[in-house]
DNA sequence: GAATACATCTATGAATACATTTAAGGGTGA
DNA sequence: TCACCCTTAAATGTATTCATAGATGTATTC
């Protein structure tokens, strides 16, 4: 498989994300396509280009005349991204209860480990990172790729907030017994029932939610 | 409420979708930025940002260098569309079954009201319109704007295989139950009953897939 | 002193010119 | 005849330039 060289466009898609999760930019910062486009070494185009396709994808909002900027967290936003998650994520965790290969679950559960190492050396980035590939990989073993397309979407939108807070509250530990949970959700994939890995996202979500809303 | 004026990204995006709502393309068909934007009257940037966002919500296809397309409808992909949406749509049926005011009701009781007239007159563009009023408002009233937009995606989409299989097969009637399935869900919130709402949803996304495998 | 009209500034919106990629077609050699 | 490569044209990708909306500040008038 031959990597095709990535465009501009798909450069600064990928460098405006990684510049919001190195917290370069905080919820109510403007990302301006000048500065952009002057830090990444490219023209407004590509810059403009990247930034609107973020904010089709809900990860970032506009202002007309006025720019793009990452969204403030409310708590009726963060409880609408949630609920939207777990009717999604729900609906995905069932269908991988009924496709998944033991290739598949074997992959997830390497991810679940480094998940766990990351989680015990307090590697929060990495947590993030990994948290991010079970999600979503779940979502890719779905086979239907406009679920999968609405989960990633709902996924960061939902990070977002997992940032925020976290960045506020670098000490108060989120109650993590995020792997704990991931790996029930895996056993119960495993044990091909839908109906509870189902039941177990949607709990899992709405606990990430609750940890998350207590802590304001 | 001033009308504000929309820009000309704005109107190339509802131009294009007009243009293929009214098959001036066929699925396959390459939607070219330099015809569109002379058809349209304005410069290529505009276009080519609308067809940006008509992709990333998933309503064309693009191949690099090569151009936007409708997607070619296959049954592996409407399968996928469909499930998706029972996925969303029923979970947005239950929050409205909680969520609905008499006025919100009565306002969608209006909308079938007329659909159930335009399916009496088998006006076939007036029914889609309305059929699509009833499925967005409903997204609408969930009251959740991820929901809402995750529907409207996968209702456009799922909408190309009933344009395209019906462009295909206009003798051949849809077995057109839709404005008494959408009766039931309705007094399904009206009810104020979610689980029967999310149901009868599901059941009623499934038998539109359902008949239109049958017409293939 | 407040309100309104006007100027200005900043960032995006749009048009245009230029560069690059890639699919496709034709030619060539095995 | 088939596979491979080279050419080329067509369409997008990118840079640049110009236009304009919206916000903010400022002066003038009542």
């Amino acid at each position: 498989m031959t990597r095709n060289k990535e465009n501009s466009e798909e450069r600064a898609y990928r460098s405006i994300v990684e510049l919001i999760l190195n917290y370069e930019y905080k919820p109510g910062d403007f990302l301006l396509e000048v500065d952009l486009s002057s830090r990444l070494n490219m023209s407004r185009t590509p810059v403009s280009r990247a930034l609107a396709r973020l904010v089709t994808e809900g990860f970032l909002e506009r202002m007309k005349k006025k720019g793009c900027y990452i969204p403030l967290p409310t708590p009726e936003d963060a409880q609408q991204v949630f609920f939207a998650r777990e009717a999604v994520a729900s609906y995905v965790a069932s269908a991988v209860a009924l496709r998944a290969t033991k290739n598949d679950i074997a992959h997830l559960r390497g991810v679940l480990e480094k998940e766990k190492q990351a989680f015990l050396s307090k590697n929060k980035r990495e947590e993030a990172k990994l948290n991010e590939a079970f999600h979503l990989g779940l979502a890719r073993l779905s086979g239907n790729k406009y679920l999968q397309s609405c989960c990633r979407n709902l996924f960061w939108r939902s990070n977002l907030y997992i940032f925020y807070f976290d960045s506020f509250y670098r000490d108060a530990e989120m109650p993590q017994l995020t792997p704990a949970q991931h790996s029930g959700i895996l056993d119960a994939i495993e044990a091909r029932d839908p109906e509870l890995a189902s039941q177990l996202m949607c709990k899992h979500i709405r606990r990430t939610y609750e940890a998350l809303i207590k802590m304001q």
